[in-house]
Order: structure tokens, then C-alpha cells, then sequence
DNA sequence: TCACAAATTTGAATCCATTACAAAATTATA
DNA sequence: TATAATTTTGTAATGGATTCAAATTTGTGA
């Protein structure tokens, strides 16, 4: 079977086309897009997608834990559908967002006030990328 | 000298009313406020405070590195006053923000890739409180 | 103290991401 | 095939954030 259809099957979402279509750019497309993108992206390939059914996925996908929601940019949510643990990094610059490495020793179940129950945790930089900095590779 | 113009002109902003009103609100209320909030708050005691002043205001702190923009909630920006270096939660019941402790060896220059510069880091979790729970104490 | 320049504040208008909503289209069920 | 349930769609509305120019306040020098 389709490995976005499982995905999407797995997390007790039915697979519509729309819905594929939408979890597929974002299995894809690891750059963290925002509903700007998905829209401008998919329009080509499907011409009555609306943007209403993207906000509608979207938030469905993040209902049932199908993906994450980056708040690292205050202009706008990104969406990631990775959902391996690891950091970002938003560089100010040309604010294209980074998948970086998570610290290490970051479980911090022992940290937390009793009665606190984490669900989802992120850690976000931001700063100057290599290619902004001119000091990366390439 | 008062602490808040200190803190204000420590960081290279001149200290007018309006801003040492914001600051001070900021570093006196720990409870992470929105614009919304700190308009609804001073306007008791600034009824002229215009909340254009308080968009230009936070934004020239934030610049200035004087506070620190959460984005840990998708609906609106929040405000902190305290720089020392610690973590947020934000409860999805309640939606206040909670200050929770660093996780150790948070200290992650070794992990970055060649050219990456941090400026910034943020450690937000979701989940829920105490309180909400029923499992805090009182 | 006064006049002028610079900085700051203010409110109205605007922008734009997101949400609400109800009709239309699609899919599931009997 | 008929009917119900689900999903999609476009339009309208919402509301946080920004723009902008006028008004106010503050700073500077004579």
C-alpha cells in the first residue's frame, strides 16, 4: 500500500485524494512549508484544491499527531511531516527553516513540576545560516 | 536608578513613558502577555496608550534584545521580560504559559553544522498543567 | 526661555493569515 | 438506486499586525 495512505490510515484519517495529495508534499518536500506554499505548489496539479481544505487537513493531520506544527516563525505556521524527533533552525536572513539535531540529554521527564504531562515538545534556533554567513559549504 | 529604565537604557533604548510602562509591566508580570493583554492591563492608567505604540514598542525590544518573542502558540505572539535561560510549557486546556526548568545539556554548539550561527534558542513543550489535571498541588 | 529639529506617539486605514459557514460535490451504506 | 454521512469548496467575516501621516513630545542650541 501507499506509504502516505498508510501513514494517513495509521493516524485514523480517511485517505481522500486531497488529503494524500497534501501529506504527500509534505512527505516530500522536507522545507517545512506553510499553507502559502502547499497552496501555490499543488495548484498546478490539482486546480480546484481551496485553501479552506488545506486549513481543514492541516489541522486534522495536527489533531491526530500526522504531523507537527512549527510556531519557530512568528509570521506564519510551517508544518513539517516529519515526525522523527529533531530540532530547527530558522535562519533571519533568508528564514528558510532548518532540520538540525536534537541536543542530546534532552529528556526532561525528570525536569517537569509534578501534574505537568508534556505531549509534544520542540526546540527551536534561530540565528544565521551557512549560506547567509557565506561560511558553509559550497 | 529605577530598574526598568536601567534595563531599558542598558540595552540602547531611550526611556519614555510608554516604554517604561511596557517594560515594567513585563518584568513585573511573569504571566508571558500578549499585545492584547498588556493594552487591556495599562489602559487603566494610560488611557491615551495607543496599542500601535505597544506593536512599536515590542518590536524595538525585541530588536534590541531587552525581551523575548514566544512563539509557542499559534494564535498570537507572546511577550517575556526574564532572560535568564529557561523553558516553556503551554497548557492546552488553560493556554497560560508556565516557565519550567532548562533540560540539562542543552548545550548544543557541537551539534550545529559549519556556518549555522545560533542567536537564539527556544524550548517549548505542550501538554497539560497541574492544574487542569487535577493532579498539582492545592 | 524660546525656536527649531528630531524622536516618539497616536489613530485610522489597510493588509493578510485564518476561521466560519453553508452550499455543492463526493463517498459510504442499505 | 436512494439516502445519509462525509468531504470539499468559495465567499464572507474575523482579528492580529502593519502602514502611514499627522499630532505630540522631547532634545538641542542660541
Amino acid at each position: 500500500m501507499d506509504l502516505v495512505v498508510k501513514h494517513l490510515m495509521d493516524h485514523g484519517i480517511r485517505p481522500s485524494v486531497q488529503r494524500v495529495a497534501i501529506m504527500r508534499y509534505l512527505m516530500e518536500h522536507r522545507t517545512h512549508p506553510t499553507v502559502e506554499d502547499i497552496y501555490r505548489d499543488l495548484h498546478d496539479e490539482m486546480p480546484t484544491l481551496s485553501k479552506t481544505t488545506i486549513y481543514n487537513t492541516l489541522s486534522l493531520l495536527g489533531e491526530k499527531d500526522a504531523l507537527s506544527l512549527l510556531t519557530i516563525d512568528s509570521k506564519n505556521i510551517h508544518y513539517d511531516g516529519d515526525m522523527s524527533p529533531h530540532a530547527h533552525f530558522l535562519c533571519r536572513c533568508c528564514h528558510r527553516i532548518f532540520d538540525v539535531a536534537l541536543p542530546l540529554g534532552l529528556d526532561s521527564d525528570g525536569m517537569m513540576p509534578v501534574g505537568f504531562s508534556i505531549e509534544h515538545s520542540h526546540v527551536y534556533y534561530d540565528g544565521v545560516c551557512n549560506m547567509c554567513s557565506g561560511k558553509g559549504q559550497e
